[in-house]
Order: C-alpha cells, then sequence, then structure tokens
RNA sequence: GGGCCCGUAGUUCAGCGGCUAGAACGUCUCCCUUACAAGGAGAAGGUCACCGGUUCGAAUCCGGUCGGGCCCACCA
C-alpha cells in the first residue's frame, strides 16, 4: 500500500473533527444502561471572547482522560457547557454594545446580553474547543444563563430555603457611591492613593481625670459610625482601658474599649476603631464582638442623619469639615502624609465604601467539620490539592452570600410582602421566574394576608448556579439513566478555583443530595508565559492558542500540554510544539513503512522471531505502565513512556532489524517475514491507541489507512485500548543483545564518520548467552549492521564480564 | 500576612530511598541509509539551590536557609 508523502494536519484536522461529529464518535449512548458509565462535570469556561492558552491546556488534559475512558469501553458522559452569566459577562457586553446595565430595563438589558452571547460569543468558542480536537458530546450543552440553568438555580435556592438553609439579613455589601450600584471584587481595583494618618483624640475617665487617647485614622469622616475601639491584647499600653469607655470626638458619645488580636500595635498608635463600615476588618470585629451597626454613608455617598449638622456633604467634603472642627477643639493632634492602596471601581476610580442592605445567605459555617470530611472523601489528584481546600475551610469566617445587586443573571424566585416583608416562594412547577415580570401563585401573604407585594431584585451570583454544574448538565439527558451519572466520576478543574467552584459544588450537592458530586477530582495546573510568569494582557505577554494550532496543529499543541504533570504549571515553550510536530512526522514516517509490508499480512503469527517477541514484550511493559498512569491521571508518564519507545526502541532499533526480512524473504525465508509482520502489525497498532487520547487526528488518520477496516471499527477512539502483550523476560534479554549489538555498530560508525550503510568486514561479540541463543539472532544482527563476517563467544555465567563488541570497518 | 507548589544539563521538564542521574530543544561532529535531509545518527554538557539531620546508602525522607511562581487575605 501506498502511502503519500505528507500529513497536512491543517487539512487533516478539521476533515476528522468533522468526521467524528456527524459519525457520533463521542455521542454518549443516553440508552446504554448497561453499559459502565464514565461521566465528566466540564467545566464551563466564561466567555470571555475566545479560547485562551490555560483553556487549551487544562482542556487538552481532561481530554486525554475522557478518551482513555472512552476507548476502555465506557460509555463516556461529556457535556460542554458556557458559563455566561454575571458581572464577567456583562461588563463584556456593556462594552461591546456600548450600554450600561443601570440604565436601562433588566430585562431588556438581558436580552441583548442573551443574544450577543448566542450569536457572537458562544459560536466562537464553540469552534476553537471543537478545532483543539475535544471530544465532548456538543448536544449536551448548557450555559448557565438559560432556561434549564435558571430553573435548576431556583429550585436549588427553593429547596434551600425549605431546609432553613438560607436566610436573608443586613450585610455590608461593596459599594460604589458614584455609579450607586453595588460591585463585585472582580470590578476593584487598587490604587496609589495619597492620604493623611490624622491622630485624633477620644476621651476617656479615669477616676475624675479625662486621659486623652489618640487614635490614627484616614476616615475621619466615618467617626458618627464608630461603635468600638480595638487594641491588641498583647499590647500593654492599653490594657488597663479594657473593658472601658472612651468618648467618640466631635460626637460625644461612648464606645466600648476591646482587646482583639486583629489589632496591630505597630500600626498607628496601636489602636483602632471600628466603624460600620470602613474596611474587611471592621465587619469581622462587628460580627466577632455582636457590635451595632451604623450607617454614616447613605447610597450616594453622603452622611446620613447620624452625622448630625455633617449631613447632607459628600464624603470628601465631610471629611474636611470634621478635620477642621476637630483642630479648633483641639482634638486633632498631628496629621501625618501618607501613601496606602485603597479599593477603587475600575470603572470610574471611585473610592469603594460597604454599605449595609439586605442579602441572601445560605448558611454553611455550622458545617466546617462536615465540609472537612466531605473533601477528604473525594480522590484528588494530584493528593496536595486538598490541603488548599481544608485550608479554605478552616478560615471560613462568612455565610455565603448568594445575593448581587447586579442584572444579567438567575433572579431569585421570591417576592415579599409589602406590608410585614413575608417571603413568598414562587411555585416549583412554574419555574423559572422572573417576580419583577411574573407574580406570585399565592394571591394572598400567609403571614398578614396583604394581597400587595414587592418582587426581590437582586440576581443570584454567578456561583450560585455554577455550583449545579453536575444537577444541570445531567437534567439534559435521559430520566432512565441520570442515577447512573450521579454521584459523576470526575470533576476537572484548574487549581485556582478550588475554593470557589469546586468547593460551592460540593456544598451544593451535599445540602440538597446528601452526597459528593463526584467520586474523583483532577486538578490542572496554569499555562505560563515562557519565562515562567503568568500571561496578561497588561504584560502584553498572551499567546493565543489559536495562533499556534494554525502554525502547527491542534495535535501538537496537546502534545504541549501533555508536557507536565497533573497540577504543575507549564511555561509556554514554541519549541515543544516543533517537537510534537516531529512527532508526528515520525509517525507517519514509521507507518508508511509499515503499511509498504502489510498488505499480504494475514493474522497467523506462527513461530516468531527473538527480536520480534523482544519488540513485543517491551511494548507489554509499555501498554501495562501506561494504562495504570492514565487511570491515574498521570497523562504526562503515558506520554513520555510512549514516545521514548516509539523513537528509539521501535523506529531505532527494531525498524532497523527487521527491513531486511521484509524485504528479501527470499533470502530470509517467508516465515521469519511473516513473523516481523505480525509484530509490526500489533505494535505500531498499539502505539497509536495509546497516543489516540493525546494526538487524536494524526492516530486517526493512520487507524483508518490500515486498521480501521480490519478491526471494525469507525474509529480509534472508539476501538479497544490494547491489550497488553504477554511479557517474556528471556526473550528480552536474549533481543536486547542485538539491540545493543545495533547500538554499538552505529555509534562506532558515526565516531569513524562513516556512512551507516558501511560493511563491518568482521564482528566478534562476546554475551552472556548460549551460542544456540546467539544463533537466533545472528542473521538479524547482520543485516542491520552490514556486518559480513560475524563471530561469538558465550561468557560464562559467573564471569565479571559483560557485553562486549568488538569491530572491524 | 497565610497557604500550596517548584528550584536537577544553556532552556523546558522526567526521575521521588538503591544501576554510570535521564529526555526533548539548543550546541558541536558526522551521515543522501530501499519510512523519514523541512530528515537521521552520535558526542559534549550536571557540586541534583544552600546548610544540617536520618540511613549501610539521599536528587529522592526530615528540619532550616535562600530564590522563583501561583492562590487567598490585608492595606486603621
Amino acid at each position: 500500500m501506498e502511502v503519500s508523502k505528507n500529513y497536512e494536519p491543517k487539512e487533516a484536522e478539521p476533515r476528522w473533527q468533522k468526521y467524528w461529529e456527524e459519525n457520533g464518535i463521542f455521542s454518549f449512548d443516553q440508552n446504554g444502561i448497561k453499559k459502565e458509565v464514565y461521566s465528566i462535570d466540564t467545566p464551563p469556561p466564561t466567555i470571555s471572547g475566545k479560547m485562551h492558552l490555560g483553556h487549551a491546556f487544562s482542556y487538552s488534559q481532561q481530554d486525554f482522560i475522557a478518551r482513555f475512558q472512552r476507548m476502555n469501553g465506557k460509555n463516556v458522559f461529556y457535556p460542554f457547557g458556557t458559563d455566561n452569566n454575571g458581572v464577567a459577562t456583562e461588563r463584556l457586553i456593556e462594552k461591546m454594545k456600548n450600554i450600561v446595565a443601570r440604565n436601562m430595563d433588566r430585562e431588556e438589558f438581558s436580552r441583548i446580553c442573551l443574544e450577543t452571547v448566542n450569536n457572537e460569543l458562544k459560536p466562537k468558542y464553540v469552534k476553537d474547543m471543537k478545532r483543539l480536537g475535544l471530544s465532548c458530546d456538543f448536544s449536551i450543552f448548557y450555559d448557565t444563563i438559560d432556561e434549564n440553568s435558571r430553573k435548576a438555580s431556583q429550585k436549588s435556592f427553593i429547596d434551600l430555603y425549605k431546609k432553613e438553609r438560607e436566610y436573608r439579613k443586613d450585610a455590608p455589601t461593596m459599594w460604589c457611591p458614584n455609579c450607586q450600584t453595588g460591585i463585585s471584587q472582580v470590578e476593584c481595583q487598587d490604587k496609589e492613593m495619597d492620604s493623611f494618618f490624622n491622630d485624633i483624640v477620644f476621651k476617656v475617665k479615669e477616676g475624675k481625670n479625662e486621659e486623652d487617647l489618640i487614635i490614627a485614622t484616614t476616615r475621619p469622616e466615618l467617626l458618627p459610625a464608630c461603635v468600638a475601639i480595638f487594641f491588641n491584647p498583647v499590647d500593654k499600653r492599653y490594657k488597663k482601658y479594657s473593658g472601658m469607655k472612651a468618648k467618640v470626638p466631635l460626637f460625644d458619645y461612648y464606645v466600648p474599649i476591646l482587646p482583639d488580636e486583629r489589632a496591630d500595635p505597630e500600626k498607628g498608635t496601636g489602636i483602632v476603631m471600628c466603624c460600620t463600615f470602613g474596611d474587611q476588618t471592621d465587619m469581622e470585629w462587628q460580627k466577632a464582638h455582636n457590635l451595632e451597626i451604623k450607617t454614616a454613608l447613605s447610597k450616594d455617598g453622603r452622611m446620613t442623619e447620624i452625622a448630625g449638622k455633617y449631613k447632607g456633604m459628600k464624603i470628601a467634603e465631610a471629611r474636611k469639615k470634621i478635620l477642621e472642627d476637630m483642630k479648633e477643639k483641639k482634638l486633632l493632634v498631628s496629621q501625618k502624609p501618607i501613601k496606602h492602596a485603597v479599593n477603587v471601581h475600575e470603572r470610574c476610580g471611585t473610592e469603594i465604601e460597604f454599605l449595609k442592605s439586605k442579602q441572601w445567605f445560605i448558611k454553611y459555617l455550622d458545617l466546617k467539620e462536615e465540609m472537612l470530611e466531605w473533601g477528604k472523601e473525594l480522590n484528588w489528584h494530584p493528593p496536595h490539592m486538598y490541603s488548599r481546600y481544608e485550608h479554605w475551610v478552616k478560615g471560613l469566617q462568612w455565610d455565603w452570600m448568594i445575593s448581587r445587586q447586579r442584572f444579567f443573571g438567575v433572579p431569585f424566585p421570591v417576592w415579599y410582602c409589602k406590608k410585614c416583608d413575608d417571603v413568598l416562594l414562587a411555585d416549583e412547577g412554574s419555574l423559572p421566574v422572573d417576580p419583577m415580570k411574573d407574580k406570585p401563585k399565592l394571591k394572598k401573604c400567609q403571614k398578614c394576608g396583604c394581597t400587595e407585594f414587592v418582587p426581590e431584585k437582586d440576581v443570584m451570583d454567578t456561583w450560585a448556579t455554577s455550583s449545579l454544574t453536575p444537577q444541570i448538565s445531567i437534567g439534559i439527558v435521559n430520566e432512565k439513566i441520570r442515577k447512573k451519572l450521579y454521584p459523576m466520576s470526575l470533576r476537572p478543574q484548574a487549581h485556582d478555583i478550588i475554593t470557589f467552584w469546586l468547593f460551592n459544588t460540593v456544598v451544593k450537592s451535599r445540602l440538597h443530595n446528601d452526597m459528593n458530586p463526584w467520586k474523583d477530582v483532577m486538578i490542572s495546573g496554569h499555562a505560563q508565559d515562557p519565562h515562567g510568569r503568568k500571561m496578561s494582557k497588561s504584560k502584553g505577554n498572551v499567546i493565543e492558542p489559536q495562533e499556534m494550532i494554525e502554525k502547527y496543529s491542534a495535535d501538537a499543541m496537546r502534545f504541549w500540554a501533555a508536557g507536565s504533570k497533573l497540577g504543575e504549571d507549564l511555561p509556554f515553550q514554541e519549541k515543544d510544539l516543533v517537537t510534537g510536530q516531529k512527532f508526528i512526522t515520525k509517525l507517519w514516517n514509521a507507518s508508511r513503512l509499515a503499511f509498504m509490508h502489510l498488505s499480504d499480512y494475514k493474522d497467523e503469527p506462527g513461530k516468531m522471531e527473538i527480536v520480534d517477541s523482544w519488540m513485543l514484550s517491551r511494548l507489554g511493559r509499555i501498554v501495562r505502565d501506561s494504562t495504570k498512569s492514565l487511570e491515574n491521571y498521570e497523562y504526562s508518564k503515558t506520554k513520555i513512556d510512549v514516545e521514548w519507545f516509539f523513537w528509539h526502541d521501535f523506529c531505532d532499533n527494531y525498524l532497523e532489524i527487521i527491513k531486511d526480512r521484509l524485504y528479501n524473504p527470499d533470502k530470509r525465508g517467508k516465515d521469519t517475514r511473516k513473523s516481523a509482520q505480525h509484530a509490526l502489525y500489533h505494535g505500531l497498532l498499539a502505539i497509536l491507541k495509546m497516543m489516540a487520547p493525546i494526538m487524536p487526528h494524526i492516530t486517526e488518520e493512520i487507524y483508518q489507512m490500515h486498521y480501521a477496516k480490519k478491526e471494525g471499527m469507525k474509529s480509534i477512539h472508539v476501538a479497544q485500548w490494547p491489550e497488553a502483550f504477554k511479557i517474556e523476560e528471556e526473550k528480552e534479554s536474549i533481543g536486547k543483545i542485538a539491540v545493543d549489538v545495533l547500538e554499538h555498530a552505529r555509534k562506532a560508525k558515526s565516531e569513524r564518520k562513516v556512512s551507516l550503510k558501511t560493511p563491518i568486514k568482521h564482528m566478534f561479540v562476546k554475551a552472556k548467552i548460549t551460542a544456540e541463543e546467539f544463533g537466533m539472532i545472528a542473521e538479524d544482527i547482520k543485516s542491520s549492521t552490514c556486518t559480513e563476517d560475524l563471530e561469538f563467544e558465550e561468557i560464562p555465567e559467573n564471569s565479571k564480564m559483560g557485553f562486549e563488541c568488538e569491530l572491524e570497518i
């Protein structure tokens, strides 16, 4: 069989991708109830334009596993979703369409978001993923904002509410007084600002006298919301004041002086005032000491009525005025200019405030012990990733706040009674609902009988939905098979979101179903720039995977992604794609040689030559190890093992040795040719199959040329994973002599700077095998090394000498 | 500030108690050989970051130091 000289990945890869899709090679068999299922909780990428290198990296790694499991005969459930709900999408679309969400009707804004996502963003994304060769069943597809997902999120909300795991209460949220909107962490930015440390005077009664207590603050305008003063318990200077009260300057009311180790004795004067709320620590203090919450700022960034005469002033104005007044009353001792980083809203640069408002929470702080157990029950790959989960859980201080004052998200299925504020849930049968548009099923408040309701305007945080991906994706398929899918076999994801996505999914699954969502988790590392740094647009070191796939191939890209151990970060090196490309070429050329000699091959082994058994036995070890590696998510080991075996044992040595037998059956005998054909056929096939998960296109191309018909399979990717060949130690050790001799001869010729086909006039081999055994490999040695006269001497078993080879060229 | 990972050849990585510490790329030398010259073969190249400890034996296990990366938190 003649095989064309070159392989063109640019043409071949899309061709096979189309073929796989048209033939449903990766379809999940929804009726395959009897087959063992392997289910994957595919991460839904956030739609932010197009696939980036980190995606190419980690999605390739999970795909290796999916393809391996499929070749092991499992019915692989491998859905695909996109995460397009939440702030990230909102902001992207505001920019793309030049609109501002808060100035629009929510429904209208959501409509534009959905349209943009579906028509512009998603298709590009899915195309990129398919171009990478991802073997998802794209017919099992979800969006975190589609009807199914909204329904699942709202159902989850109702269920947890009924289980008394949800509550609504005042809580501080980050707020931009300029844009007058709640904002999220991702919209914040650090900004270096010039400010002053103001040393101000609190008065403490000490017997008859009043003592001064000096406190350094950058936020004097928050004084009216001051609720306590803290010092560190190890700080002897302030110990005597513990439990006493101090008078707040200008506002003349008393607050307690309390010990707390969060106060830093080194900072300022060592004592600090707690205002509700100046920053995160204020919130912790408020909660830990159960302090009153005072609100000094309103939503438009003006002082509230508790500020007395400063009421209605803007923050900057109030700060100035208050400082002036304190100066006048000698309550301001000194001012030191400082530079410090503050959180600002990235859109407008305004300093962020913490305001209290009603928020929904999932109550889970009481479950810390259980959470640790849940985490331990998962099989972590690699195992050390568990400690990230563990430390996160141990450090938890708040319940899970799930409400956001946002626009494009899943609405809460909730109305409130206008009169008594009682909660009215949507009817489960009517989900998904939008309370701003829909009406509750109940006509009257159960508590007070009132008939007027106020819809909840907030939407859920995106994690409240994405923590349901197992339920959402499973919800798409036949009811009959759902039971077999849950808990799922695998959650693949990167390590940066263990504390969010992974943790939240575990929590939801436990609260809803009382079991873990999956058995195994596989945690990928990050793709970095060539110098091992994080890639980011601002650094200008972003590498686009699309370009690299175009320049080399998807297989080469995946080859690179298989280059580091699971969980390890990997710097991107373009040279690694070159290596991948070379490997593809080598596979292609070796296959050309093989198929040239296999057209008349029939599977009837007969008597096997030693060298053929040597190769198959060695390969048997590789198959055994590689299978184990992939079962343990160690795809990089499989790659290294197969790559090395193929290049050196198989191509350099084995193929060179059998050429003579293949080309010259008249001289060497038909049986020795048959033996070579047999080993060649099965050896190459096993190599292809083991590389198929990593390089799905080139292996498919070669498989289809020769093997597909013979095995009666539509694709290498649904073909049976190779069985390990029998390992035959004795034959291996005899065969190894032949290989050692070949390598020795090659080295000798290279040192003498002569061509490899230069004849060797005389060769003298000494080895620890019998003359009879040597006879079984003598002809192969002669032909592969071009030796004219070969002599052998047996080394006794107990001799110190090992293998020796002398030659004369 | 807390956590996790990593320091092995010029570069990117394997090896994770026991052969002479490996591969790829790069470098140098050679080779048109009936799969492959947009190839191939061979060679050179290492105080396994540093300091201690455990052990018959440490790149590998333990403790510390110093670097690098990432995540989280903080910024009165």
